[in-house]
DNA sequence: GATGTAGGCGTACGCCGTACACCAACCAGC
DNA sequence: GCTGGTTGGTGTACGGCGTACGCCTACATC
């Protein structure tokens, strides 16, 4: 007989997200999310016990924009793994101020888990199992939460790396000339280019 | 004729590395460090002009632990470039509440430029340069970087592990499977595997 | 000893997360 | 259609945060 609720959880996380994107990750606040929402701020907490698992919706929705097909059982392992990669990457470019989130929360949100059990999936059909799948799973998570970072927060190509680019040649030559050249490549290409050493050391 | 100063921002850092080790990252506030050195919180502004260059401070002399001299020239460069990465990780593993802080304050450390500067060398030495050069540092710095936080933050190996090796098997067989193993593989020969697949996908 | 420069500090402001107590909206039972 | 119990929404308040601002004073110089 209880009074009904006037939102929802997906809708806290919709309005969280969107006060991300607007003023990046900083003006995440639980009094910015309210006022998002036309509610008071104390509201917030009958959906949710504290800010981290506001958090936590919000990664959960991030990566709930994945495709979720299995990817074509025809193609190798390798283009599977890499297309679900890809996926991830996407879902988390698409907000890039998340990022950071996704590393904290990754392991409690279903959508994320069950990405996982994907490639490990694929990983056990191309013969990968034991301490090799283990490695390869780890090493895949690292790589994609690291270099996804890199490209927003402190990178080797974007903003950053004008910065790099303009160091002394006489103190860091290698840098500087590296960091120049990488202006040229292209975020994209810099992605797929680490994830294919990591599936070419996979194969052999 | 001013008067003389009588902290160094060595101090600083010092400071809240102590800071951060005794009570976490969130713990770090300025005027937990002004406490720890006995001074008032505005004095610190003297020294730093806002909590941003302090947590620079402190990646500085994280990173600054490492080993700085030039791996022995006659190993094959692969192994050379795992002691570089082996630097990087003990460096911050010793450190683990300060992962995060080297992901936004690496590009402006004097100490992660000169290790970066160092890979490069080794990798061109290695015949490696353009665009396959840029992929490769990217490639390392996002694995390092990656594994370092999934380590200390999510990790498939650590606390969470357990979390997820408790997953119902009928809704995550391979996931809840790879987490069992992953508890007998340890972070260090985790760390050190993937890494491999990164050096060997670069050799092929 | 006087003087000017700059370091150290106290205070205050506007944020933050959230504990707590209150009120009112609603549904079930009559 | 009324009433009662339950629970959702809210206002207030507290302790902590980063830091702008202005004062005072310790010192090196002359």
């Amino acid at each position: 007989m209880p009074r009904p609720r006037s939102l929802t959880r997906n809708q806290l996380a919709a309005a969280a997200l969107a006060v991300i994107d607007r003023e990046g990750l900083a003006g995440l606040s639980m009094r910015a999310v309210a006022k998002e929402l036309g509610a008071s701020t104390m509201a917030l907490y009958r959906y949710v016990q504290d800010r981290e698992e506001l958090e936590g919706l919000v990664v959960d929705r991030v990566l709930g924009a994945m495709d979720t097909e299995p990817p074509d059982p025809a193609a190798p392992w390798q283009e599977r793994v890499e297309v679900l990669v890809r996926r991830m990457r996407d879902a988390v470019s698409a907000h890039p101020s998340v990022a950071p989130l996704t590393v904290t929360h990754r392991h409690r949100s279903p959508v994320g888990l069950r990405w996982a059990e994907t490639v490990l999936a694929v990983l056990t059909e191309a013969g990968i199992d034991g301490e090799r799948r283990v490695v390869a799973l780890r090493g895949l998570l690292g790589y994609v939460i690291g270099a996804i970072q890199l490209e927003h927060l402190g990178p080797l190509s974007g903003r950053g790396t004008d910065v790099i680019a303009e160091l002394p040649p006489s103190a860091f030559p290698y840098l500087s000339a590296t960091a120049r050249q990488a202006r040229e490549v292209g975020p994209e290409a810099e992605f797929l280019g680490g994830l294919a050493l990591l599936l070419r050391g996979l194969t052999a």
